[in-house]
DNA sequence: CTCAGCTATGCTCAACTTGAGCATTAATGG
DNA sequence: CCATTAATGCTCAAGTTGAGCATAGCTGAG
């Protein structure tokens, strides 16, 4: 097949085409590229994420994830980019940073009947282990368990599943058409994303946690978008404060990697300090993933597994006996092929 | 800070912007929006791949997978639009579809000095149960070994590995300059990429393996690229088929991720025709992975997870025994939070 | 100055999982 | 009918994991 030929089938989407042909025939199909980071630290062992606030309306502040669009004469590529302007931007040197998704969904934040340019958001995650409240030009750290209040496991079950979420899902699941054809009903669906009816819950599942409350309607970017009248929505408590966009459906989808990575990759060593005790490392891990671990099991994990090794040193003042202080052992991802805390989630 | 403020901010990139914003201040950014989809069936115990045959020169033929540029007018999501087009093109049904990366980089695939409009891929993994062979207008299946060969070990280590690999990747180590900063030496990366003295295979790393190869010259595109002059390059046999612009880096992405999520998502049974012995479900998870399963502890595990149920038939001229027909458990995603085949690599 | 209180750290044990291999069952092709 | 080839059942030792008991070593109250 000749380079001509392919060129003309680009159109038909059955071919690879190059560049320029896409370009020439499709300009009136032009998008823009975005580029949006959930910046990760953790301080006092809470998990923070960097958030530009936004303007406060009656329904009060609205926030976003930094945003930055992706131009390719500036940027070679997407992830120098993003490590670019966040530099510029606060002063945070980002360490760890992945791809998360490509979001492009009409309907999720477009108005109805938009045929304007349309946005991509290319969604990453990095980690960093700047200390939260210095430097930064704009944007504040936030919990990210302000706006995932369910995701919040530290002291137990959270409350407001049992007082509000899961009434207003039974609500959701009663309201469904007897006669669908889903090949899993809303009920199952609701019992395994929240974990009902002994289910158990999994950490990870953020955010298939937050698109089915988006579906359900119970979360203010739902009503946002159209999926409910407005005033059928004033006195519903909000769950978990609401972002600018799809912006916490990409926060979402960052929690829920950071979760699962930190389980096969020692990615939870870029939120940490160089020297740190093996307790300070648990509390950081738990304010990522929620429950808490069992203390000596934790221990002989992480030793177990050479991920750390102690400095010599101890810090004192731990309210007992002094704790060794570690560093983390960097030779470990030349030895194993996928070392991780790999907890499991202990008893709550 | 008002909105308005942080419009005028976004194309200092630095903060949140509304899509209209964008689109008017970074026309000139216009950025094309490709899918490209690794769609992935087994047939005869061999992991094929749907590709789209190129034009024949010097060096043989060119493949590509299929592409299909992304109409935001037309397409309401990105797996929608893919979804049609290939069921359009092919007539392949594709069951899982999963979003891989959304790949940017100037200078892969562009040309020295490209200034026009700019490409941005997201590649995509499909999978099928399709039977290779039928209903194909365009495309042809083709085993991904082809273009992975280093990555077959159902036969042992593969022999390209040690007769042409390791001996240029030692003139590559030989060859790095001995004063560079590098955190991490070509030898490191090479030891533990290639599993070399001792470090052990890891069958998801194609693509870090694919892309040191690129990055030592040793892959045909590196060459195509500017890595290497052309005519240092003709003697050289080649690793493997080489692939259109940077498909083969996406198809590599896919097969690691194939690889990784069938040991945690029943994935597999994407791949799997309804009814089949617990031999064949080996198989075909070979073809995948690579190295030999223990046959036993294969079905213990499988059955044990719950993942299969017997159909009550059974399978005679296996050539022994007749074999037992399961089926897959659908239910088992309602039971279990991460059910998967939990195989870890045999003895080679 | 001493001891209670508290956290760090060491160690043990039973239950469970995993890697390997032996043994038995049941067609198939001469 | 028997040798061959798979399928399937079962056992066992070694390693891993969940839980808890016990000891060590500061700090602060009295």
């Amino acid at each position: 097949m000749s380079y001509g030929e392919v060129r003309e089938r680009a159109t038909r989407m059955d071919s690879p085409a190059d560049p320029q042909a896409v370009g020439e025939k499709n300009a009136n199909a032009g998008v823009e590229i975005g580029l949006n980071a959930a910046i990760v630290a953790v301080a006092d062992n809470e998990p923070q994420v960097l958030v530009i606030r936004g303007e406060t309306d009656k329904a009060g502040a609205t926030d976003g994830l930094p945003f930055g669009p992706f131009s390719p004469l500036h940027h070679r590529t997407f992830e120098g980019g993003l490590r670019t302007w966040v530099k510029h931007q606060t002063g945070v040197e980002l360490g760890y940073v992945e791809q998360l998704y490509t979001f492009g969904d009409r309907g999720r934040h477009a108005q109805q009947g938009d045929v304007g340019p349309h946005v991509v958001s290319i969604g990453y995650l990095a980690l960093t282990d700047a200390h939260p409240g210095s430097d930064l030009t704009h944007g504040t750290w936030r919990s990210w368990y302000q706006y995932f209040p369910w995701e919040d496991w530290r002291r137990g079950r959270p409350e407001i599943l049992g007082s509000t979420i899961e009434p207003r899902l039974r609500d959701w699941i009663a309201s469904q058409p007897a006669t669908t054809g889903q090949p899993i009903t809303r009920q199952e669906r609701v019992r395994i994303c929240f974990g009902l009816e002994g289910a158990g819950w999994d950490e990870e599942k953020v955010l298939d946690r937050y698109e089915l409350l988006y579906e359900a309607g119970l979360v203010d970017e739902a009503a946002r978008d159209g999926r409910k009248a407005a005033d059928e929505w004033q006195d519903r408590p909000r769950l978990g404060q609401p972002m600018h966009y799809d912006h916490r459906r990409i926060l979402a989808t960052a929690i829920g990697r950071v979760r699962a990575k930190i389980k096969y990759r020692p990615v939870i060593f870029e939120l940490m300090p160089d020297d740190f005790t093996l307790f300070e490392l648990q509390r950081t891990v738990e304010a990522i993933l929620g429950p808490h671990l069992h203390k000596q099991n934790f221990r002989r994990l992480v030793e177990g597994a050479g991920l750390v090794e102690p400095t010599g040193e101890v810090k004192m003042r731990t309210g007992g006996r002094p704790a060794k202080l570690y560093r983390f052992r960097r030779e470990v991802l030349l030895e194993r092929p996928a070392p991780g805390v790999r907890v499991k989630p202990g008893k709550v």
